[in-house]
DNA sequence: ATGCATTTGTTCGTATGTATC
DNA sequence: AGATACATACGAACAAATGCA
């Protein structure tokens, strides 16, 4: 028979990982709970502590537990985090696995979405937050673009915590920031970069506009036409396509 | 003394971890390539076997690296790959303490962009792989409602495919198993599951008609209009609201 | 404040099974 | 078939850091 043998196959320190990702999932272990020092983690799975080591470098990496010399009551359970899939895709985009097109034109779904939702579901405070964040964003131009960027991309967040979808959430922010890094690299000159700033500041400013009127409708399709201004030139025909369609999508524009 | 605080805060392993992941950011390893063996890379780095080991874990867990008894030319360096992005993803929606209004407002946003992109690009190919897959999902109702509903996943993971998006793909199928182990733990009577496979078996037809005849539009507004009407009735007012709204944010339905 | 016990970080040596030449 | 090289796994050891009586 060649069915694996499950125990065999498999390296020790996998029991261990098993387990631990387990009573994470059903609730057993909890953020703050410690699990037994290495030697007693040894002990009752039956393996060396190098073993066991192993299987606390992959846990930490997972960013579900914490290891560290000041742990002395044993690894820390942590908080499910994003960490994870932010580094993951980071990954993916700056080895070459994702383009610039495939994470725009997925922008152009999560960002409509944060602002269909964030326009309904906004509180005040929010645009609050919202109007501090256009002041500060006005103040940087002078500054430059790299800190510009930083609260454009805090602008998002907050639509996007406004949304009051965590799943929203989370892959807009990832997506956002992956982006951020992949245009990074293109050099733009000064004048391009200012001239960006500002169109950039309109967009938000008319933004902020349909989300305060909970204008839903509106503030998505805001959000999908400036991706499409912003990006379209940077990707090619074929993806250029698929944004236009992702432009009209939503009924809310060019009615024939 | 001269302890470089930089070097002495992180673990050693990290050396080895950092370099590789670098190096194949920069194309400098590539696919194919073999790292030293466990004892080369001690020797190079500078570090005890069970530290390289350690390494190799964390980059084995990124799917960067193979590494196993067969690699006896040395570790393999592997093509970038989604599947950590796969595994982070499913942990936060398993663990990450999301209820099914949240899962499901989700999917209405990426099933449509899945639905939209599908029609636009998808081949003659997945045109008849769903096709296939409607077939076995008819034959199916008489066998049992969890067979049904891996096939019905398969087909939502097909046009996913054909959509041609990586991070709609991914988001997506992840989203849609995270929904069916909430779903399925609540029991539903036999005459309920039959009615809801045959539902299902009408909508997947309109949906695939949608797409053969490259109708975006259509297909996308079929998915929210779906997602509606399956789990409407589970979650509370302010969320079906909010899913109300999802619907119909897409111009394709009632226009006063 | 001072040891004492415990924990992690790291290294080294060794034994075993296996795949390749 | 035998020799070699490899990964797997174990265990012992010591330094450094930390918490506690």
């Amino acid at each position: 028979m060649t069915t694996e043998a499950a125990d065999s196959d498999r390296r020790v320190f996998h029991r261990i990982v098993d387990y631990v990702q387990k009573a994470i999932v059903t609730g057993e272990l909890k953020p703050g709970d410690r699990l037994p020092s290495e030697r007693e983690l040894g002990e009752k799975f039956e393996m060396a502590r190098t073993s066991v080591r192993e299987a606390l470098r992959v846990l930490e990496h997972m960013e579900l537990v914490r290891s560290q010399p000041r742990d002395t009551r044993g690894p820390l359970v942590l908080p499910i985090s994003a960490g994870p899939v932010r580094r993951s895709v980071a990954m993916l985009t700056t080895a070459g696995g994702l383009g610039l097109a495939e994470l725009v034109q997925f922008r152009m779904v999560a960002d409509a979405a944060a602002n269909l939702l964030a326009a309904r579901r906004r509180s005040d405070e929010q645009l609050v937050a919202l109007e501090r964040n256009m002041a500060r964003m006005r103040q940087s131009i002078a500054v430059g673009y790299t800190e510009f960027s930083l609260l454009d991309l805090q602008f998002h967040e907050i639509i996007a915590e406004a949304a009051g979808n965590k799943l929203v959430q989370v892959y807009g922010d990832v997506t956002r920031e992956a982006v951020l890094n992949l245009i990074q690299r293109t050099i733009l000159d000064a004048d391009d970069q200012n001239a960006l700033m500002r169109q950039s500041v309109r967009h938000h400013r008319a933004v902020f506009n349909a989300i305060e009127a909970r204008d839903g409708l509106k503030a998505s399709r805001l959000a999908r036409e400036s991706l499409y201004s912003y990006y379209a030139d940077h990707v090619d025909a074929a993806d250029r396509e698929i944004m236009a369609d992702l432009v009209h999508e939503c009924g809310g524009t060019a009615l024939p």
